[in-house]
DNA sequence: AACTTATGCAACCGCGGGGCG
DNA sequence: TCGCCCCGCGGTTGCATAAGT
């Protein structure tokens, strides 16, 4: 017994999609809208899986896609964002307006990782290659990407998670948490329009009087935490179970989701990572309102 | 010009998580 | 609480094209 297939794949066609299908697809969605990807290709009358329907939409057919080369900021801002999230190409993608996670997995893999390299920068730590080999300069720092979620430790107050915010230094009133709710968070048109033209200002040139820091590190509380006499000793290592690897994970999605307001990235009222369900909705509001 | 190799990107696959009955 | 169903994610594959020999 296993789970059954996602569709009958007898009657499925697969590999490149033809213009014919790709217009059917489009005009099926412009009309009921995305979702019900399972039912969606028999009630479009295409022979193609739901999920392949979804991927085609979302990954080329989307009209709100970016086409063309990346910009020399947007790879910036990718390889901050990975040093930050990892290999968690939607959260990445959820900060880069018009491009897809697929679009900017694989730059990452063709572009990025080979940019990183000639720099002498290991593309899973990101830090310099040397210092990678030799190991973490500081043996109490858990490195949050990379280590694996039997290296964490018991109890989340053994753990301290520093996390210096993203901010526009010069700007206090962007550090405000607007609602990403349709009911709750509701402005004007005027300060609609305001707040996308302060947050296109603040994307299309960061530097501008206000400074980005996305750096992120996890490390055991000196206070709370155990003592590390011996990196190489396995006893002295700390755990974490797979319970509180989520709530680090948590802790740490939740700060930096919110931050889509901050960094002015939203280009629609409703904070379009907070609409979909991969989980920005939740952390929409600060942890401790 | 013909062939081989490298590269980039679209698409597929399997799995995990969340919603719901 | 459990199991089913669906969606979405991340890793991987395969094809088309470019570059090199």
């Amino acid at each position: 017994m296993g789970r059954s297939p996602c569709c009958e794949k007898a009657h499925t066609n697969k590999g490149a999609w033809t213009k014919d299908e790709d217009q059917r697809l489009i005009d099926y969605i412009r009309v009921h809208g995305e979702g019900c990807w399972r039912s969606l290709p028999k009630a479009a009358g295409l022979l193609r899986c739901g999920k392949s329907c979804r991927l085609r939409w979302i990954n080329y057919l989307r009209p709100d896609l970016k086409r063309g080369n990346f910009t020399e900021e947007e790879d910036e801002l990718i390889i901050k964002l990975h040093s930050l999230l990892g290999n968690k190409w939607s959260l990445i993608a959820g900060r880069l307006p018009g491009r897809t996670d697929n679009e900017i997995k694989n730059y990452w893999n063709t572009h990025i990782k080979r940019k990183l390299v000639s720099r002498g920068i290991d593309t899973q730590t990101h830090r310099p290659l040397n210092e990678t080999a030799a190991g973490s300069a500081n043996p109490t720092e858990l490195d949050f990407r990379t280590a694996p979620k039997s290296d964490f430790i018991k109890t989340p107050s053994h753990l301290e998670l520093k996390y210096n915010e993203i901010r526009f230094k010069s700007n206090a009133d962007s550090l405000e948490e607007p609602n990403c709710t349709a009911s709750s968070g509701m402005t004007t048109d005027e300060e609609q329009q305001q707040r996308q033209l302060h947050n296109k200002k603040q994307y299309d040139n960061p530097s501008d009087g206000q400074e980005l820091n996305l750096e992120l590190s996890i490390g055991i509380s000196s206070v709370d935490s155990p003592r590390v006499s011996s990196a190489n000793s396995v006893e002295s290592k700390p755990k974490l179970d797979n319970n509180n690897f989520q709530f680090l994970e948590q802790a740490m999605v939740a700060k930096a989701v919110c931050l889509c307001w901050q960094l002015g990235f939203r280009t629609s009222e409703i904070c379009r990572n907070c609409q979909n369900s991969n989980g920005f909705y939740r952390f929409c509001r600060p942890l401790d309102s």
